[in-house]
Parts: structure tokens; sequence; C-alpha cells
DNA sequence: TTGTACGCGTTATCAC
DNA sequence: GTGATAACGCGTACAA
């Protein structure tokens, strides 16, 4: 009936509900100072005509844009897509637009993009962080920023479980069913925490219970698992620990080729995927999906009051 | 050295550098009448103070915010994935940013996240198609919107080629490779492309050199490539072809734990994964990559100037 | 309690 | 060539 087709202005709906546009502007930022009559009068009119004030306006006024940005390094990492598909619907229901970006492990596109959300006045920002990422780039936004994968002090951080998880997966192994032999296939120390962290946590257990270490570090990708296995192999472990789920699915190759099925594959990291190709493989799960929730609920809280800074460790399980 | 704090407005520009906001505005748009001189000592200013116009103002203005939206179904779609990292580039080297998000192919989440770019004041869309999206709904942005995986009339389109590709893969198994017993799983013909055009090509290829058909539907799943792989099966074929690289997982997944290594397997779709885990697997390629260099710069035609719809489809390639 | 007037940062239309 | 000025849609002191 009414015609929708340009959009109408707050003063359209001043004229059609015969008030002023201050009017219309209170009843929309619900400020309590006006008439309950009036106010019913103009959102019959808003919601007949299903107004929705510009958001590029509002930005203007220095309203903030209603917008969260989402730097993740990868589109293609299943562990970050987990992470932000379980923080979307929390940022949706309160009125937010996450707009997701790409940083490529790379420093610089990280700036740019902060550069380009400061432009466009977003409201905050989740960032997952990589190594080379300096918390330096994040000072303008620290009030309004959580970040994922690493603890920055000063910011408040949604962190793994790295050291836990690999705890847990050596005590399953070595307490409950009593492996003596338990290698380890990590990546680089290079990276703080998927390399660093697990590796040093391996080593730490075995120092503690007098267990010969069988450690060997590559990269992040299932090849590097693959190439690797032998040089572990070698050594006759009868359980694997694999840092990451990729490196878990090319050992899982390299056993099944050399029809090898009297080792343990416990995995950091439980993907579906993993799962359902080697569903004998022992997964800890590193909870990604509940850090997602955890990062987008804290962002809100920094945004509606000042809250300090906090370090959140998403708790690990074992799945077996 | 210069307290870069609190962003500079085009009329601080214009008092540093002694001239009027217009003059300033004229500069950063390119406008050719401006004294060369002028010109210099403006963006001299601008370079110096990194000077960037507000991005809302110009939006407010009606100028387009440099906003390019990307509807993808799922996050953690493998192939729009790949689509998408070839087309975040190109936007980027045009200035546009590109916000992406998620349809979980629904329509009535399409409806909303379009209506959010609209008064975003995106300048275009670009739209991973399902099935039961209706173009209806993209009217409006009918001469900036670029769809994929669907031929939409009277909508630029970037299709796969599906029949193209089924039959490069029959193709080869039966003309140079002479297999007589091919099968065939497939997911539900109420997935149009996916569904309906890979099976009926299938078909068509049967009926043509009167093949005896051995097909079965499912889902897009690797589930269900594993679950329908007996039934295949158990009219003996020497070769399958799998609609997607999942259900080829699912398949291999289920030929690799009975030990059955005398079928061959042909993918519609090559992942990368599927290429390491069963590298046995014969893959045709659909040219994701392709498919979001294509994307891109339709649209970034269509921005341009006029341009009528048309219909490109992504050429396939059987990687052996 | 509500309306008036102004400013946010930009571009477009005039004059000069 | 360049500068003043109006306009975009909105929020908010200030006045009524």
């Amino acid at each position: 009936m009414s015609k929708s087709s340009t959009n109408l202005t707050i003063k359209d709906i001043a004229k059609l509900s015969g008030v002023s546009k201050s009017t219309v502007s209170r009843v929309i930022n619900h400020d309590p100072m006006v008439k309950e009559s009036t106010r019913n009068k103009v959102m019959a009119i808003v919601e007949q005509y299903q107004f929705t004030p510009s958001k590029s306006a509002r930005a203007m006024r220095g309203y903030g844009n209603k917008v969260i940005g989402i730097i993740v390094t990868r589109l293609d990492s299943i562990s970050e897509n987990h992470a932000v598909q379980s923080m979307l619907p929390i940022f949706y229901a309160n009125g937010y637009d996450p707009i997701i970006i790409e940083s490529q492990f790379s420093a610089a596109k990280v700036a740019e993009h902060l550069m380009m959300l400061r432009e466009k006045q977003a409201d905050g920002i989740i960032v997952f962080a990589f190594t080379g990422l300096d918390s330096s780039l994040l000072t303008v936004w620290q009030h309004k920023c959580v970040v994922i994968a690493r603890p920055f002090s000063a910011y408040s951080c949604i962190c793994y479980d790295d050291i836990g998880a690999v705890n847990k997966a050596l005590t399953y192994l070595y307490q409950s069913e009593k492996h003596k032999k338990i290698g380890f296939i990590g990546v680089d120390k290079q990276d703080q925490t998927t390399g660093g962290l697990r590796y040093q946590a391996y080593i730490d257990f075995c120092t503690a219970y007098k267990i010969q270490p069988n450690a060997v570090l590559g990269n992040l990708s299932y090849y590097s698992g693959y190439e690797l296995a032998e040089s572990v192999l070698v050594h006759s472990p009868t359980a694997i620990v694999c840092a990451t789920d990729s490196i878990a699915l090319g050992l899982n190759k390299f056993l099944s080729e050399k029809n090898i099925n009297n080792i343990i594959v416990i995995s950091i990291g439980s993907s579906e995927l993993l799962n359902f190709l080697f569903s004998q493989t022992i997964t800890v799960d590193l909870g990604f999906d509940k850090a997602g929730i955890y990062a987008a609920n804290e962002l809100l809280l920094m945004l509606e009051k000042q809250v300090n800074a906090k370090i959140i460790t998403v708790p690990s399980q074992l799945l077996k």
C-alpha cells in the first residue's frame, strides 16, 4: 500500500505522526522523558513504515555504527571458523553487524583493517592473534577489543588451554592406559602457543614422570604430520600426541598406508572431519565454539560498561 | 611528531593548507579544475597528516560507502571459502571494503542481511545462491549484484560447469580407460545444480552410451558418501563418480576400511584435503578460485558503468 | 513534555 | 580556479 520505494527519514516520520523530528529521535533512542501517548503514536508509525534510522548518519554523529569487526587469520581456518560461527548469533541478537576480515597472518594487513574499522566507526573488534602480531597495534582499541589465542597483557583475551589439553592427553595415556613410550609431533616454537606451549607441556610432563621424550616439530599443515611420522616412529612409541588435528590427519594417513594400527593417536583439537575419517583417534576438544561465545559476550560487556581486562581460558575436554 | 590522536576533518586540512573546504574536497575527488600548485600544496598536507575522508559522511551524502557485501551460505564451506579468498584482494585493490555475512541456507537471513546492507549504503553485493533462494529477493540490487552457483535470469551470474565436469569425468572413464560399469553417488535433486544437474548429466551420458545407470542420491555430507557406498558397490562397478569432494571422502573411507582398492574414484570438486588423503582419487576442478575472480571483476564492472547481465560459466578441468 | 536551532563531515551549486 | 553556502539524516543543548 504505502510506497516503500525510497527510504523514509526521521523527518517523514515526524510529519506522519504529527510531532517534531526531535521527538521521533527521542522515541527511537528510548528517552524516558516522552509521554506514553506520544511514544505509542510515534512507534505505531515507525512500525507501520518499518522505519530504521540511517546508520551512516548516526555514525557521523559519533554514535557508533553497531558494527563489530572480526579479524580472522584465514577464512578457511577450521578452528577460527567455529569460533566465529558461534559468536555471530550473539552479535546479531544484540543488533550488531559483524564484519569479517582476513589478516592472512600479516600484521600490516591488521593495521590496514583497523584503520578501515576506525573510519567506519566500528564499536568494537575481535582479533584472532598470531605469531608476529604486536599488541601495540591495538592500543587505540584497548577498551573495545577482545583478543583470541594470545594473552596480551592489559587486554581482554580468550585463550585456549594449551598446557592443560596436553596434560589431559598425557595423563590419560600414562595413568589410565599405562603407556610408557609416548611420542609428540608439534609445531615450531616460534609459534608461541600451539608451538611453544604445547611442546613445553609435553617436555615438562616427560621430566616430571621420567619419560624419555620423543618429540619432533614441524609446521601447521597436515603434510607436516605425514612427513614427520617416521622420525617419531623410529623410537617405537606406543602412543603419539599431535599438537593439532591437521598433524593428526597427516600422521593417521601415514599409519594407515603402512598398515600400522597398534599405535594410539591423540590429537589436540577435535575436528568433525578427523573424527569421521579416523574415528579411533582420541581427541582433546579445545572448545573453539565456547571461545566464540565467551569472546562475543565479553566484548558486549566491555561496550556496555567500563570493565577491566581479564583473561579467560577456555576449558579443554578429553573425548574418547 | 604531529599529534594524530583525534581524526582530522576536511576542515582542518583546509585551514592547514590555507584554502577552503571545497578546494580540499576537489583535490580529494580528483577534480581536474584545480591549479597544479594548490593541488600539490593540499596533497602535501593530506599525506603528512594521513588524512582520509570520513566514510560515514560520504555515505550520508549518498556517495556510496565503497562497501561490497558478500553473502556466503556457510563460513566453513570450503568451496565458497576459496572463491571468497580469491575475490578479496581484488576488492581491496580497488578500495572496496568487503563485508562477509552468512546466510546459513536461509532465505530469511538473506533478506535481513540485504536490508542491513542497504542501510549501510553498500555499493554492491555478491550472493552465493542455494536451493530455496528466490531471485525476487534481489530485485533492488539487480544492477549491482553478482550471483554465484545459480543462473538467475536477468542477473549477472557465475556458474559452475556441472554438466561439463561430469561429462569430462565420464568421458575419461569410458573413452580413455574403457570402464563399462560406472557408478554415481550424488545429492538429492532438490538441490538444482549439485544435485539435479550433475545427476542428469550422468543419466544422459549413460543413455547416450548405453551404460546401465547405477546411481544413488543422498546429501552433501561425507557421511552420505560413506553410507551410500554399499548400495552402489553392490552392482560391482569398476569406477565411481562422486558429485562432490565430501562424498568422495566418505566413499574413500569406506573403500579403505574394506580394503577395496581396485575401484577408481572420481570426484567433482578438487579439495587439497582430498588430494592429500586419497591421492589416487581423480578430481575435476570446478574452478572455485577462478569463480571468485570472475565475480569480483564482473561486479566492479557493473558498478563502474551500465553493463547488461551475463552468465559466465567457469571452465572445469580434469586433474589426473 | 515537546519544539527550535545547530552541528557532525562531506559534496554540489552557486557566485566571485 | 576558488570560496561561501546549502543540503544530507540524525542527535541534542536550549528554549518554550
